[in-house]
DNA sequence: CAGGTATCAATTCGTATGAATATATTGTGC
DNA sequence: GCACAATATATTCATACGAATTGATACCTG
């Protein structure tokens, strides 16, 4: 009833389409008794060989304490290792196991196939466009951040 | 040191556009003693007279017993309130009160400034193309999933 | 170097979250 | 019209979340 806002508001269109894209893989994830933030985490790892807990909050995506609860619990269930840093001490590094290595590796399989699927299904195809959007918005958003401090 | 994923996961770069747009925000709202889902609710109130909880579930972007806790904080408060449905006894309609639309009035513009200060800072300028192929992104899922069942 | 500050990450702990369930009301088939 | 499913929402409750703190290490400055 008051002039729209929402409809216009980047963060809200972002998470709006987010969500509706990322559903039905959230289901599978709750299949695969894996949490949100542990997929996070899986997916980050899987990139990299090994990575410091900083760098892993960062592309996680999640605030530090939920990426190191995260951790701790892949860790339990064997699925990550952690490493002290040996030229650095404080930093933690992380890394997966073979077989967490091997959990990521499908699940990230099932994201694609569940992402192709869901747009393949709304008659959606290119979309490396928006994703190089995307990506060209948050590298300038980041930069400018950083250029603040 | 496999395959790049997450780049390209369209999920991925939309949830980081997100983080990295809203995180100066979210330090406003913590400033004003305003939950995340609260103020979801309360931006999806602003422009409803009144709506029932289960368009407001969808509109806020946030599961049901979530929205349902972040009304009954809000109305405590007296910033929302509360109206058993007539035709339909089973619905509950929500409406802000005085203060609360206020205080959503208030916050919405605080969300646009901080936007667009922060695109600004950025050198970005046009959003609106981009907005627009999230909005036809978001429409055709949502009418493929609803096609499907 | 010693003291002071900055950085990294674990941990603490109160709270929001959300899956599952319960409750209430409304449609529906026979 | 009476059981029986379907729908809307509140509520319960175990758990993850995350702000704040702590502890430990590294960097800096005189």
């Amino acid at each position: 009833m008051n002039e729209p806002f929402l409809d216009g508001y980047l963060p809200y269109v972002l998470r709006r389409a987010d969500q509706v894209l990322s559903a039905p893989f959230y289901q599978l994830l709750t299949q695969h008794g894996v949490q949100r933030s542990e997929w996070r985490v899986l997916a980050v790892l899987r990139e990299h060989d090994s990575i410091s807990m900083t760098d892993l909050t960062t592309t996680a995506l999640s605030p530090q304490p939920t990426v190191s609860h995260a951790v701790a619990r892949l860790a339990e269930r064997g699925l990550v290792q952690r490493f002290r840093g040996t030229h650095d001490k404080r930093l933690w590094f992380v890394a997966c196991t073979e077989s967490g290595r091997a959990l990521a590796d499908k699940l990230v399989l099932e994201a694609h196939h569940t992402e192709t699927e869901a747009l393949s299904g709304a008659s959606i195809h290119d979309i490396s466009g928006l994703v190089e959007e995307l990506n060209s918005l948050h590298t300038k958003l980041a930069d400018s951040l950083v250029a603040q401090s």
